[in-house]
DNA sequence: GGGAATTCTTTAGTCTATAAAAATCTTTTC
DNA sequence: GAAAAGATTTTTATAGACTAAAGAATTCCC
């Protein structure tokens, strides 16, 4: 027992207050939940909530945090070496992340975050998402890795570069998508699949 | 005169009230700068400053759109068919917006207004920005074709997608360049290059 | 010039977020 | 095993963003 009832206590509030917060985002949006009404379900007081998350998009944060671990996961597990080529394992991916994305946070919830993770990017939720940011990229770089190697696409000078380009592509789609309310999945699939091809078609045309 | 004189006060409030807070942010960052001590300079109530701008972020916003106006012309004017290539044309691009950003506003600002435009993406001013964004993407989207024109690369399907593509490219590095202090122009634009040169590279090998 | 419509300001209230003081509980030490 | 030491939470207080509604002033139009 090297851990303390102290820091026992700790670990307890922190779960506390994450799920009194998915409770309420369950059944309600975001703008009518507020701190106290966490804080109270939670059995804290609200500021005990901000020194723990700091924002209300931090317990969003944390919150997404905890889907995403579940992502990452079924992620490696749904792709794993069953693509035929870099298009078709780009549009795999993003079709994955969309739909994951959907299953328990809606648009609007999903904007804050993002805008979170954005203004708050120097300090501790910010480098959070774009640790899991940098996670995902890593699952598809080793996709595209494992592409060169079972000879579906020539090798590169670097997967990593390629499969982070491919990433930051899939990427600004994705915000796209969920920074328009009514922009559907197919359509930025659709997107997606016109930048691949302009890219890469574009590159093809310069062979001699 | 068409133009009521009603008409003539709201614009000389919007104007004044844009004055102030340009005057406010050359002098201070974002935190210390209160919508009242705006709405003060400007001579108009707080509640008038969030009835013409709706947020802070949206104070913010109109000062950029503003700045972005100079951008695009300046943009048009720096490249105007100069450039040899795909990549050169991208990094070129990218290099004067970073330069561009950090004329008037700081990273911390920059990352406030890059947050509003996602989480009021809906609204008035997420519309606005993605607005500039998509006539700056125009201007590379043009470049491209000149670049074709002057049969400096190869015909493609489509400028615009391709256009569009590097955009969302050079994009998601700028956005990584605000988000992050201590990360340099230089450094993002050899990260973009990396990215360029991955996608090209990676399609070339893929010729027969 | 006067009534009608518009637009701004005042007022009041909610909520986020932070800081400092006070209270409570754990851990340590004797 | 109890009191001191230490850490952490709650209380309390405050600033500021944002919203809603009522009231005040001004412009517009006849």
């Amino acid at each position: 027992m090297t851990i303390g009832l102290r820091e026992r206590q700790k670990q307890d509030r922190r779960a506390r207050i994450i799920a009194a917060a998915k409770e309420l985002f369950a059944e309600s949006g975001l703008e009518n939940i507020t701190i106290e009404a966490i804080a109270d379900i939670a059995g804290v007081s609200s500021v005990t909530v901000h020194n723990y998350y700091g924002t209300k998009s931090g317990v969003l944060l944390a919150l997404v945090a905890e889907s995403d671990r579940e992502l990452l996961e079924s992620m490696a597990h749904k792709l794993s070496g069953r693509s035929t080529g870099l298009i078709d394992l780009v549009l795999t991916f993003a079709e994955i992340i969309c739909d994951h994305a959907l299953v328990q946070l809606d648009k609007a919830i999903w904007r804050q975050v993002i805008a979170a993770s954005v203004s708050d990017s120097d300090r501790r939720f910010g480098k959070l998402y774009r640790e899991l940011d940098d996670r995902l990229a890593r699952v598809l770089i080793d996709e595209v890795e494992g592409l060169i190697a079972r000879g579906r696409i020539a090798a590169v000078t670097s997967a990593f570069d390629l499969g982070r380009a491919l990433f930051n592509l899939q990427n600004m789609r994705f915000v796209e998508f969920i920074a328009t309310d009514d922009l559907t999945k197919a359509e930025v699939l659709r997107r997606l699949n016109r930048d691949l091809l302009a890219l890469l078609g574009a590159a093809t045309r310069q062979c001699p």
